[in-house]
DNA sequence: TATGAATGAGTATTCATTCAT
DNA sequence: GATGAATGAATACTCATTCAT
């Protein structure tokens, strides 16, 4: 079905050499495709398994659980916004222009499957340890935005009072393109993000005098 | 366990006099609260039953199926969020003032359970049926909200280039509270509701002549 | 749906004064119509209820059981078949003459809800002391059409070897009628019933000297 | 319990080297003879897997669901009779000889758990579109039959009027065979066919010239 | 008498997970 | 490395039955 999305390594045809941290991949990118799809538990390992032209014990040679690769997911997810949190903004000169480009970058994080999911899915769906971790993560992802928009604040280029509410409402405001993102394939998805960051640097009320972006 | 949250019309103790009505409230009411809690396959309805000091038998003379209750759940929440949108905001002067007032209310129906699994839960879950009966609810409150905006363009109030996407961004930033707003009990609602709209309406970028809100 | 099958004294509007028995045997016909149908098992209380316009545990107050309810329907189906055997066939000249007019009642039996019913459902679906008494009953009803046909062999006018085993084989045939009668609305019962009995008195072989019936 | 009856592959001890299809044909039987003494609502699954000596979810790794065995069941019953149609009735001379024949091999199929479940259980039972499958092969052989009571009409070995429901009568007193058949395991059974089909050839009526069978 | 309300027992079904091969 | 086969645990749902009113 959604066989042609994910490239399997398998592919019944006898490719079959590929080392085990390719496959392993391979596993986690159908995983997080069907998580992002389905949720953690209406998502089948069936499904997953079907993807990759292989049966469903072949996945437990690659992650232990459906947790394990639930946390991968996840886990791959963040990482993906860290690095994307630490990409070429050098060049911006001020606060908000860095915190404007890395919100682009967060936007098209989400759209990936890990992304997505990474959005989706409730922490509390994992045990408490890998909870834990994950909450650890998120928090620092959380920090680093609040930094930025904390060196916003210190170089004048942006106008709040709580920079940690202010985080939430970002990543808020963004992480709902995950929800309706497959739903309503129909909006172009630059010019929503656009239109998304537009509101939040600018704001709904009218400016006297037009510093856009 | 969460017994004390919502209060059952059972009671072990047979004050069972109350009529129906209220008690498909009551079992309508744990069982918002158990989805919100879980999402709907992780809800199980031995939970709601033990709420509710009931068996689960009992749930289905009140309801067909779970996913009677869920649509019931749904269904109430989106009434919540429309009369919540015709409230009394008529005295506010312009566009932005009224959409402000309606982002007030939509936040605080995102507190209670039934806004929280109206949000969390995916229309997907649901039958094709019950589906499209919440899609084309939820449209029109989408509509509602695009309207309020458009107004606020029409009477200068607001400035933007899209209200569509611009109502998405909106509604997605107050959305994401029913995310995280249960594993973050400290952070006081109603400050973070204020600068999540503060937010929204002044945006990031400082405004030379502040006509704050 | 069905309930222009059965007249309920119940009605819905208050002609609420007949007897017990009345309405009892109210009950039955309506059981019986549901088990006839159905089947014991396939068979819900709840439709029984609702063809009576009353609710399930009324049933309760006229029987104890649904088998209580099945024990009584099988009987009454005896009672028939028993009944119709002393019929009119006194003016019947000989044993085959008078066999064949009781093989025509049985029919015509068979035809009711409640011969339908007593013929469908195997013993096996009531408790033993209910099951033996049925069987006490159904071998008496046996008896007597073996003894019919063991009165034609001495008259000579009856020619086969095993009457127990013939009696079985005419009750089946007829009793067939029962399976597939009310999915095959089509076939004109009486014009069934006459070729079913030729067959079973002329045989498929042809005779030179025709004594039709 | 009855474990006896039905030979499992599993056996406990593991001999686990049979074939799919022995087992799902293991499966298959158990199921039939559950169905055949139950009939489908009071057959449990629970039963089928206790013959078998397996879980209950085995089963569902052979069949997708009750109704897909109660469907082989009964396709597989209706299978039985065809191949036994075309049986070796060449050598019969004329039309009433082969129908003879064909009906001894019918009633033996009936006396299998396959021949019992697919004479007992209507098809009712089944979702529309299996219920239509089965109705077509089951008028095939209705066809069938109706075909060679028309073949001995031609041939003048035949006398009756309607082929079509001579044919229901002949089935339906065969398939009463089903229905007793288990309780009374007294009753030697090629007595009983023989005697059912001698009624059926030569009537009840006496013949003068006997042409016998 | 009749009913609304509730329940216990049973049943089909799903799915993550294991294990021998 | 991969799979066929099997399972345990959970879960939604049905239905006959009871009981207070």
């Amino acid at each position: 079905m959604r066989g042609g999305v994910i490239s399997s390594p398998w592919k019944k045809s006898p490719e079959r050499k590929q080392e085990r941290a390719l496959k392993r991949e391979a596993v986690l990118a159908a995983a997080a495709h069907v998580f992002a799809e389905n949720g953690y538990h209406r998502a089948s390992l069936d499904e997953v398994a079907r993807i990759l032209n292989v049966t469903k014990p072949t996945l437990y040679y690659y992650f232990k659980n459906k947790e394990a690769m639930l946390f991968a997911c996840i886990e791959h997810g963040l990482e993906m916004f860290r690095s994307e949190a630490s990409g070429p903004s050098a060049k911006a000169k001020n606060g908000l222009q860095r915190l404007t480009a890395y919100l682009k970058r967060y936007a098209a994080v989400i759209e990936s499957d890990f992304g997505r999911c990474t959005v989706r899915i409730s922490d509390s769906e994992l045990s408490e340890p890998s909870s834990r971790k994950i909450r650890r993560i998120k928090s620092e992802i959380d920090r680093e935005l609040r930094q930025l928009v904390a060196d916003g604040q210190a170089d004048g280029s942006i106008a709040v009072t709580d920079p940690q509410i202010t985080a939430l409402a970002l990543a808020g405001a963004l992480n709902s393109i995950a929800f309706w993102r497959h739903q309503d394939p129909d909006l172009p998805v630059d010019k929503t993000v656009d239109e998304y960051i537009h509101l939040l640097v600018n704001g709904l009320a009218p400016r006297t005098s037009q510093a856009r972006k």
